[in-house]
DNA sequence: ACCGTGGTTAGCTTTC
DNA sequence: GAAAGCTAACCACGGT
């Protein structure tokens, strides 16, 4: 177990408490705003994803299969038949209709 | 990778399709009734956990904040304090309230 | 909006910390338990989920197959049924194997 | 409730498979393929966030109490406020650390 | 009464 | 192979 390298030099006597970390805390602030920055973006195509099944919803389409659909296609379609085909075997073993 | 070794016989002519697996389906059969036994009474559970809640919530206490306080009780004293403590350090290196 | 009508009494100057909120943060603790005494309780069951599990998985069952098996069980079959066809339409419509 | 108004129209004799849907099958094909690009970017966007935390482990910060500050950045401090004083007045009713 | 949101739970991935 | 963390689905609540 690695401790933690990045502690901060925790001066015995820092007069600013906004000196806390100094450096370190110059770098983890950097780090936390590229996090931010990402999630913001991300958010922002998460909107957009709702607007689409928004729209789609709104002339009819069945959002939840939309869903299954999108899984379906991002399945590699050879582990799909055999997961399907486990599924069917499973399902007649037990008398699933 | 280990095969599934449970595969059922696969007889290549079965006159009846609730034959399919034959002893193997008796086996899966009672494997998922015993999921679903216990699934019914961790369902009965949560309902009185959402009914305990509700109480709480009736008399004026914060569901929200239980909760919190459900999560820290949980945890190992030790662990939380060295949390808690890191938690400050960072908060005050970049200036957090 | 319901104010906390559980708000403890807030003495202005209790001699005593673990009198704060008196009869009230006896009635907090008992709901506390309870959903302490509850989880407890579910975390049992949910280990003897696993168990289960890893016994079918022992005897070569495939657990993400069990598990959907397990959903479909648990689904109304009418439901299913359009559920499929809708889920078969569009697949169609999209020309997805 | 509304029926599924962009329901496919169903010919009672479509010649190809590939016809279903028709004009609703591009359009749905439409949605799909946006909500797929849109989620390419997104998991895009993840790969570059996990990036940032594991830089950021690796020069020693603590990628657990990255994400509670996250976290707390994103709070409104005066809910944040209103909260954290409702835990302190539960937990001191109940005797928690 | 429905929609939208937030929270919880279960499933999957990845790490150890 | 087990455990943990993260993500996506589900559900129930509150708002409109």
């Amino acid at each position: 177990m690695s401790e933690n390298v990045a502690n901060f030099p925790q001066p015995s006597a820092s007069k600013e408490a906004k000196d806390v970390g100094g450096v370190a805390g110059q770098r983890l602030k950097s780090f936390l705003e590229r996090i931010e920055r990402l999630t913001e973006e991300k958010e922002s195509l998460m909107e957009d994803m709702k607007e689409v099944y928004a729209e789609a919803k709104g002339v009819g389409f069945d959002v939840k299969i939309m869903r299954r659909i999108i899984k379906l296609r991002k399945m590699d379609p050879e582990k799909r038949r055999e997961e399907d085909e486990l599924l069917a075997l499973y399902s007649a073993a037990i008398g699933l209709a």
